[in-house]
Order: structure tokens, then sequence, then C-alpha cells
DNA sequence: TATGAATGAGTCTTCATTCAT
DNA sequence: GATGAATGAAGACTCATTCAT
């Protein structure tokens, strides 16, 4: 019923203005949800920041968490993309590795507020249900790595012999430079994010792989 | 709980009594705030647990905030205790190095409730000034860090030439590591905690340091 | 529904057009009522049942409280009409004045809904104009009742000495087993509707009526 | 866990002042379900009414539906008292029967607020657990009533065979007129309520019951 | 005739906080 | 040191209704 619902709605905005108002809306969400967090991005301060009333909200989503699960949606949507698309480049694996965690990263620094709200969204804000289908796009992108991965682990390149847990310690080297960049503004970071960046690849790759 | 409020009573004008309930309030909002998120953590729900009135909170700390901020506190104290324990140990410096990583990672796992205030708390609960003391507290602990680090670089063990990007580098690991940890209790991870914290550290050790 | 709507739209010029979808809406309304109560009767969730938008229900209806008293005077109408058509037989009083009341009983097991807006509508669901116009009617088929009881005195045959009093007992009398039905479905009715019906005109004749 | 609370709740207020505030609340509830409706009657008009902020009703009761609740649980006891009075009287049973109903009818138009809620409660108002709970209530009185009715029978005093048909029949005849009363206020009723009653009581005795 | 978009008033409910006792 | 009672502000959400198209 629901996924009825939505396409029935696409569908009738897909001819008017009202996708225009859906996009407003969305993104205006994205900006106080990382302004304000998750229970700071109020249904009325995203109304305000629109400039509509807050009962409009409810003509373009159901509830307050729709909301919230659309800009997950998009956000992985799109990181699953630009991981598909370096993982197809006629490039040696390692590479691709690379320019995989190296995309990622410039993902969450440029997406703060969707990466915060996938990485770290606050109890009960969504329910076990849309929890669930959120962790299953993020897998989507994951498991687009993981493949890559494999290829170097398969071409013998990879100092660790387990390639889930090589995968993971990347992952976690990547979120946790976003993590901290994005929620540590006040600290005194001695370079340039794109630095930083540079520098933790570097730290993961001498580490992981043989080069 | 109650029966043991009621025992605690007839002993309630002992000079100490003020402290045991300041004591048994924050571990209190400790667990709440674990369970149910900051904004989840209630001064009722945490008044309910400890078993008073939540007007008797009051008593004890002037708002919702301080009693956050103390459990911040408490943590960074407790890290920098330990950082400092283990850096004034009579080892190699990367051996030190290494152990304090290990020792925070582990800081993180134990105290998954205080780790997240500190590190991700949602914006807007606290002050700008509380904001600062905290990170002011923050900063003893990763000093610590850095000066042992550069032990290491004064020994030439360091891969990289700047001593800050690298113990940013590590930080950003463990934190990472910490962080997925936490707040992705439902993904498929691959290995134990141990075993993951394990495998990040040989992968910033090999990547940063050389042994 | 929307099917429909569709094929009808070519003839929609046509004079009967109007008034198909008002029936439709007055049904549809109708059912709601039932089910959900008056106030669960929401002009959306009539509109999303007759399969238009809710804005359409202003082109037919001036409001929410236009379309409760359409379906309340199509209800005494038909209650009219049907008292009209008893109280004409070629029968002694007393058995027309049975037939009324079994008749003005099975109206109100079989239209629970308009029944139960016409004797319990909410309070301030309608103005006292409206209601004033309501009663009006009300009173056409309580009239027709009273003139047939009036013939059963005038035979001699009433127990009791005022016809207005004795009407007005038989009226509360077949209510009370209407309203009951209607409301207490979850009480353990000993017989079927039907039955009891019969033991309460029974009552109320042997209790009224010399035979 | 319910039952405890309200115990607990009881034990409070019982010392304080808190129990006036709470019977002050459920009069003021009281008399505005009956002007107003059960949807009518909002917390904050509840609240206006005893001149209290609308947050304050929550200190008393968990939620709107209790206060629906307590004050049908009241009505009842009242009604179940009563009745058991009149059951342990030294008379005939056909008396009793008659002083029954009698009080029941007078209940009703004495208590108007209480009396529709029980018997018109709209739909979606309580939740089935708590009708069950108020069916159960009522079940109470109406026992009472049908073991004296079974005394009648057992001397042969009763027209018909059903004792239970029989029974239904008089509390319908008995509710009729007590609805009507209440709900038509602007109905042109013959005589006082005292002497409608006690027509309907003669009705359904002569109806019923051989004398 | 019909609609999508919008709105202001209002719903119940919960929050952190205060005050008299 | 502790409490019950209270409150104003705010939370998400729904309502009947209107208006431009």
């Amino acid at each position: 019923m629901i996924a009825g619902d939505k396409s029935a709605r696409s569908a009738r905005k897909a001819k008017g203005a009202g996708h225009l108002r859906r996009g407003e809306i969305l993104s205006a969400a994205e900006r106080i949800f990382v302004r304000d967090g998750y229970h700071g991005a109020t249904i009325r301060r995203i109304a305000d920041e629109v400039g509509i009333s807050s009962t409009a909200l409810y003509m373009h989503f159901r509830d307050k968490s729709e909301i919230l699960v659309e800009i997950c949606e998009q956000a992985f949507a799109q990181l699953t993309a630009q991981t598909d698309q370096v993982a197809a480049m006629a490039l040696e694996p390692t590479e691709r590795v690379r320019l995989i965690l190296d995309a990622y990263i410039q993902f969450g620094l440029d997406n703060p507020n969707a990466y915060q709200l996938v990485f770290a969204s606050p109890p009960g804000a969504l329910s076990d249900d849309k929890l669930d289908a959120l962790n299953a796009l993020g897998m989507q992108s994951y498991g687009r790595f993981v493949a890559v991965l494999g290829e170097v682990a398969a071409a013998g390149r990879l100092r660790s012999g387990d390639v889930d847990v090589a995968a993971q310690s990347l992952w976690a080297g990547a979120h946790g430079l976003v993590a901290l960049l994005i929620t540590q503004p006040r600290f005194a970071w001695s370079a340039s994010p794109a630095a930083l960046k540079a520098a933790m690849l570097d730290t993961l790759f001498h580490g992981l792989i043989i080069t």
C-alpha cells in the first residue's frame, strides 16, 4: 500500500509544481537537520524555512520521519551510484578501492547533513521497518566496495587475510575522519579536510595494502 | 532500587548522602542517555529511574544540561587519567602510542553512552560556554597522546612528517571504529569488537609507524 | 469508482449527473457516520470513500453539517412515507399502531446510521435552526402515529386515558430497544433482534392496549 | 501495572488536596461532556472550566479517556449500590423489580451526563480494553436486576416465559424513556418526567407482569 | 465540475522548570 | 532535602474550509 501510495504521488506531482515543493522541503529539512539535529528539526521550523504553513508539509509527506527517510534514501542512492561508477572504471583494483574511499569521504564532507542522518540518527527517530529498509540501501554501496576489495585480495595484494575485516577497517577509518570533521568543527585541525583525507587514505593503504 | 532508597533514608543526614544521590542520578541519567538518546532522556524519566521526584533533581543540578556536562566531565577525566597512566609507562614510545589508542577504543566500547555524549552530542544540547569547557577537557587527553607521538617522531619512527596530522589520523581511525560499532549494531560485523580493534590498530600502525 | 467517474464525464452535462454525485456522497457519508461516529466522519474520509477530492464535496454541499442534515431528512422522509402507508391500511387501528411501531423499530435496525444521527446526533453538530427543521420533519411521522393511536383511544381500547402519554410511552419503548441494540452490540442479547422486537411489542401492547 | 499505578496514586492523593482537584476535574468534565459531547469536551475546555492549565490535568489523569472511564465507573458504582439496596429490601419481588427500574430511570434523569457517556459513548472514544471493563461493571447492576426478576418468574408471575427476554425488554423500555428525555429536550413532552416515568413503568408492568 | 495546494485553528500530549509546603 | 501541584511553551498531527487554476 505504501508503495502504491508513493507511485501515485509521484505520478501526481510529476506533472505539476508539487515536485518543486517537495524538493524545497527536503533541502530545507536537510539544512535544519544538520544545524539542529533530528529533534531540533521540528515540523514548524522546517515549514518556516520553506515559507509555508506547517500543515502544508503534510501534503507532501505522511509524517516527519518520511522526510528523514527520503533524505537518507537520496543520499544513499547518490553514494551507490558514485561507488558503482568508480568500481566500473578500467583501473587496477587497488586504485579503485582508493578512489571509492576517497569519494566516500568526499561525499560525507559534501553532505554532512545526510551523512549524519544515516550514520547517527538518534534512537527512536525511525521505526525498525524504516531502519531496516535504510540499512538495506546502505548495504548496496558497501557490497560494491567489498567486491572490489575482493579483487585486491584475489590478486594477493591484501596484507590481512580477511577481506571482510579489511573492508570494515577501511570503512571505519573513512567514517572516523568524516565523523570527526563534521562533529568537531571547533577542534584545531592542523590541515585542510582535503589534506587530512589524503593523509588518512595513505595511512590506511600503507597499513592494509601491499603496493 | 526503591528499597535501596528507603534503607538509605535513615542515613540521609550523614554528610555524604548528597554526594551519593548525585552519583545515583548521574549513573541513572547515563543509562537512559544511552538507551533513549539525549532527547529521550527526560528529567522525569531520570527521576523515575532514581526513584525520586523530578523536582528533587533540581536540588542537585541546575538544569538538564548540567547533568549532561557532568557525565562528560567524568568520562573525560577517566580518559585523561587512563591516558596519563599509559603515557608514563616505561615502554617504547611506539608501544605507548598503541596502548593509548587501544585503551581509547576500549573506553569508547565500554562507555558508549558517555562516548556518544562527548563526541556526538546533538547540536543545541549544550551552550557554547559548556562546549568550550568540554573541549578543553578533551584536549587534555589528546595533548598527552600527541606528546607521546612526538617522542615517536623524535625517534624518527613516524612515516609521515607531520606529528599533528598523524595524530589526527590515528584519532580518526580509532574514533571511526568506536562510532560505527556503537551506532551500527545491526551491521553484520565479521569479527568481535576486540578483533576488529586489533585489526584497526594493526592497520593504523603498519600505515603510519615504522617498526 | 474512478473508472465510473471517467465514463460519466462524457455525459456530465446531462441534467442528472450532479444528482448522482450527491447521492454517492450521501451514502458514503452515511456509511462512515455509522462506522466512525459523527466526529470520525471527516470530510476527507468521505471524499476518499467516494473517490473524489475533498474540495469537490463543497461543490455539492455548503459544509459538513449540510451532509448530515440531508441524511437525516432522507431518513425522516422514508420514515414518514412508511408510516403513512401503514396508517392508511384497511385494518383495525390497534393493528395499525402495532404495524407502525414494528416498522419503526425495523427502520432503526435497518438504518442504524441515520437513526443514530437523528436521535443521538452529538451536541454542537447542528445549529439550532437546522435542529428545529429536523424536529419539524420528525413531527410529521410522529403526528401520523398519534392520529392512529387517537382512533384506538376513540374506540375505548386504550388502557390509559391520555393519548399523548401513551404515544410517548410507546415511542420510548420502541426507541429504547433500537438504541440499545445499536449501541450495545457487545451485550449478551438472549434472542435475535427480531425476537426481541416482537417481545417488546407484546409487552407494550399488553401493557397499554385492551385487546 | 495499571492497577499498581492506580493504587499508588490513590494512596498519594488520599493524604492531600489532590483528591479535591481530582473531584473538581471529574465534575467539570462531566458537565462539559454533557453539554458538548465527548469530542466537544476537549482537554483545554475542561481545564478552563476547572480554572487550571491543561497540563495540570495530566497530573491527575493519564489521558483524556481516563477521565471518561472514571466518570463512568463512578456512575456504575452508584447504580449498582442503589440496585443492591433495593434488591435487598423486604418486599415482594414484583415490587422490588419496579423499584429497581424506577430508580434506574431516576438515576438516568439525575445523571444525564454519565448516563449518556455509558450508553452512548461514541465509537473510538474508548479502547476495547476499557470498553470491556466498563461493560463488566454494567453487568453487575444488570445481574442484580435479573436475579430479582428471576424470583418473580419463580413465583409464576411472569407473563412471558423467558426471564432474559423479559429483563431485556424492561431494560430497553426504561432506557428508551431516559434516552429520549435526555436527547430530545425540544420535544413537546405532554407530562413531567416523573409522570412519564410512572406511565412507562405501568405500561411495562401491565405488559409483562401478572399482578 | 474538479483539483492540488494551502491555511489557521485546534487536537492531545510532553517538556523543563518553578513554587509553596 | 524533598515533594505535589502547577505552568507556558512546544511537540506532531488533523480538521474544515478556501482559492487559483
